[in-house]
DNA sequence: TTTTTAGTTAGCCGTCTGGCTAACATTCGT
DNA sequence: ACGAATGTTAGCCAGACGGCTAACTAAAAA
């Protein structure tokens, strides 16, 4: 019922938002290094679990992180799709910005005189 | 006065809080098209003007626009180099895993195994 | 079976966000 | 000098965020 747009804008919405806490990225360069459980994920962070437990859910409804719970452990590992999407992004908007400061070289001599005669212009109104 | 670690963390925090906006992004994507006024910005938008000029001040806070008053117009341009803190900081995550990945294939199999073993344990309780 | 471990749920609290309107300031065109 | 154009400031509002504690559930260990 999402358009396809629409959703995609919503992911980047939720990555982007997740990555912007610090407790948040530590997480997720935790788990570059490979699964940890709630637990472990925890205990760098002098943080009370609910709130620990509350990035998780946010990790997770970003798509960052997974988690299956199996015993009384909750095992959490990355997504790395997700922070693909925001690479991808990323790169699309470096090359537009590059294409333009490519065009632009180009005209820079020009846009210097125009400038000049400008200047000419001005002094003589 | 402010350590150069707490530095980095801040600017990573700012700046992935102002791309979680789809608002933000798209003002972002204009930019990469060259420079903008605050009116041409906002064309686009349907939002009061400042709403949209809250956007561009948590831009400009981030690092990623920058702005310059001549006459009554702002003038809005990218700063690409907060957008490369971002890829730079991905591009970091993205080898640690690729890494472990690496590593995990060697013992794929060794893990295998010991799952097999656990399960066999935690049937025969 | 009781106790410990590991997480979860519920709910409180102050702050930040993202939108709005209304009123003001400044500069430009006439 | 006046009026229109372009921002800017101030302040309101509802809802999300990031932390906390207290109380609960479920599984493992003793």
């Amino acid at each position: 019922m999402v358009s396809s747009m629409a959703n995609k804008t919503n992911q980047l919405d939720q990555v982007f938002g997740a990555l912007s806490d610090a407790t948040r990225r530590a997480i997720v360069m935790r788990l570059c290094n490979g699964e940890a459980s709630v637990g472990e994920l925890a205990k760098p962070f002098d943080m009370a679990l609910p709130s620990l437990m509350k990035h998780i859910r946010i990790l997770e409804s970003s798509g960052l992180v997974a988690s299956e719970k199996t015993g009384r452990v909750r095992t959490c590992s990355l997504r790395t799709e997700a922070l693909a999407t925001v690479e991808v992004w990323l790169a699309a908007q470096r090359e537009i910005w590059e294409q333009r400061l490519d065009r632009l070289e180009i005209y820079v001599d020009k846009l210097k005189k125009e400038e000049r005669s400008n200047a000419r212009k001005r002094k003589s109104k």
